[in-house]
DNA sequence: GAATATAGCAACCGATCGGTCGGACGCTAT
DNA sequence: ATAGCGTCCGACCGATCGGTTGCTATATTC
């Protein structure tokens, strides 16, 4: 049948239009895709959510999978533009490193319209992690070159001495992975409002006391016996 | 049309029999759901891999969601059995909370055959913590079982000077399931085989340094410089 | 041995999945 | 003015989803 559009809808088609319903498309996906996961993000739905086809939408992206890899590489933009780019003029080593890890707790204490159900990429790790192909790859990619960088600024802070001669970049970030790990789901699961100082007190344990943004300074939680 | 039976494969009806089919179930549907899902816990494929219809699998649950809960139940049966039962003959308080700890770390390292995908309650509370239901209550009321029994054995560790006296055991309650959440993650994404190790040291600056159960000492990660 | 209960089957249901196809439409370059 | 391209549409495809139904065959109960 022919496409009419009578129901006062006109179609628009300029090349910079299809840019925006292609951000537009990617945004709600990213929102549906940290709620219901990469595989809850679904063709038809995203189509009824924005009030287009199926086809329409499926034609920015050919296939559900690059449509998967494209809202990762979207929330991959946002994650990078949120907690790493405000530290970015910070001096290099603690000080960078301190503030990454403020920006990563309020990029999940507060970002609940863009990721409604928490960190997309905590999301799909868990959701394609005993799986393979290509998801499960970007995901992996991406994970590592976080770690790398956030390793790069541990290796700096000990350089400096602003962290003991002994400390492990590797072991050091990935305890702070399990830190936001677990901060990540306080807040989905329980909505603890907590969380975040239960994190910041976690931070002081690795990184040492020291309040990094001007906060008041966290009671002590456990330090070995003097 | 009837059902003949006359490949050769006659039904087995005897009550006895039919609990051992349902356990077939589940302990197939918790290997699916620890790759795929919850979700991803379809009946058709859970018929399929057991040679089986739909509705000789559905007859045992009745819906869907109901198989689910059952499959979160027989994980906590095998997680309590695991992981705890293995440590309740220790003394309460840091002995038995270094035991679980070690048994834990095992329970996610060797359970490849029965968890394939991962430890299945990371895997569901990830996958249900953004939306609503009984699956999502069931989740969070086994990690808050799972904490609250963690927390206890921690508060008699205090009591009994094992830890230091201002130790928040709800802080430590806090940072061990982010421990483990990394172990996971670093098990299924990366298939590090130093991720134990890692978590070892963790442990330790969590506990205190100290072999819970014969292994050797391991070194260092970072202390606070004297 | 008859009656009852039930495990499991084949077949089917409407809904939705990812994906394809031809065409209508508007923008843009010639 | 017109040809071509890209955007988006409605319609449709086979597969699969969760679930229902009517039935057979066995085990159990009386």
């Amino acid at each position: 049948m022919a496409a009419r559009y009578d129901d006062g809808m006109s179609p628009r088609k300029s090349v910079a239009e299809a840019r925006r319903t292609r951000d537009r498309i990617l945004e709600h996906g990213i929102a549906i895709a940290s709620v219901d996961g990469l595989d809850g993000l679904t063709i038809g739905r995203l189509a009824t959510d924005l009030g287009m086809s199926k086809a329409g939408v499926l034609g920015h992206f050919g296939t559900k999978e690059a449509l998967q890899l494209a809202a990762l590489d979207g929330a991959a933009a946002i994650f990078s533009r949120t907690v790493w780019a405000p530290a970015e003029h910070r001096p290099p080593g603690l000080a960078r490193l301190r503030a990454v890890c403020e920006a990563w707790i309020t990029y999940l204490e507060t970002d609940r319209d863009t990721f409604p159900g928490g960190c997309l990429f905590t999301t799909a790790a868990v959701e394609f992690d005993a799986r393979s192909g290509p998801v499960r790859d970007a995901v992996g990619r991406l994970l590592r070159v976080w770690r790398r960088r956030l390793a790069a600024e541990a290796r700096t802070a000990v350089a400096e001495g602003e962290l003991p001669a002994d400390t492990d970049p590797e072991q050091l970030v990935y305890e702070l992975g399990g830190l936001y790990l677990a901060l990540n789901q306080e807040l989905q699961l329980f909505g603890a409002p907590g969380a975040a100082e239960r994190t910041r007190r976690g931070l002081d344990r690795l990184l040492g006391p020291g309040a990094p943004a001007g906060r008041a300074p966290t009671p002590r939680t456990r330090r070995a016996a003097p």
